[in-house]
DNA sequence: ATAGATGCAAAGGGTTTGCACTTGA
DNA sequence: TCAAGTGCAAACCCTTTGCATCTAT
């Protein structure tokens, strides 16, 4: 299976690398659409796909959420989403003891931390 | 509005109580059967709803998994999903200071954790 | 009696897939 | 060239909703 750079495929790849923040399918679709006119929604699920399958994206964790995609490759971070206009942003740090926690016995892989709440640019404008 | 006590809402609200671990809507449909027959998958769901709105149940927030409801009225605990077993374990306890890495201008207003790894079962076992 | 509750089926919303056309290598 | 990739629309899956019927009060 050899892979093609098509000019959708550099427009998604474009957008997640300049979002800095996790995208679902339908935001992709209306920013690449800006870099390749006539993007169709099933060119970016499809391509997703293939990007997480290349390790280019990593999907991310959000409970009861649809999901949503990222780079990978970057630091240790969680993420914050606003429940008003329903971004998801960035949180870097960590400050979690996660083993003081932890049942006896038990042996710790991972965490997702996800913090809810109203981002700077909601909270401005609900003033 | 007055809420009525009818065979079916008896029947779920009991398969919750017996369950003992967050349910599905079908899992609670076919669990239900068994005590009301002909229960319909949209009452399934209405009844969900109603009960989350009564605070019986609450959603449980696991990532990238289908939405589950467990009976309400426990401590501030989050969970432990053992990657072997699939078992969800409640994790007592809550040693995050979620301000200090909170942004300028946000507002926080709720936090999940879910911890990875291998239960103290299935690391036993696998010794 | 009567408003709340139910079951069925149809409608939604998001995601996937079949197919003919397009395009990169 | 010609198979990978794409766009469109239909198919799917899960969840919600409209409506006639049923039922707890």
């Amino acid at each position: 299976m050899m892979e093609r750079n098509t000019n959708q495929r550099r427009a998604i790849r474009q957008i997640f690398e300049e979002a800095g923040r996790p995208l679902g399918p339908f935001e992709v679709l209306e920013l690449a659409k800006r870099l390749s006119p006539g993007l169709g929604i099933a060119t970016v699920y499809r391509t997703i796909k293939v990007f997480c399958e290349d390790g280019f994206l990593i999907p991310v964790p959000l409970p009861n959420e649809a999901p949503r995609y990222e780079v990978s490759g970057k630091a240790h971070h969680h993420h914050f989403s606003c429940k008003d206009c329903s971004k998801i942003y960035e949180i870097d740090g960590c400050p979690i003891d996660m083993q003081s926690i932890l049942p006896a016995g038990f042996v710790l892989k991972g965490h997702d931390l996800v913090l809810y709440g109203i981002c700077g640019s909601c909270a401005t404008k609900a003033k």
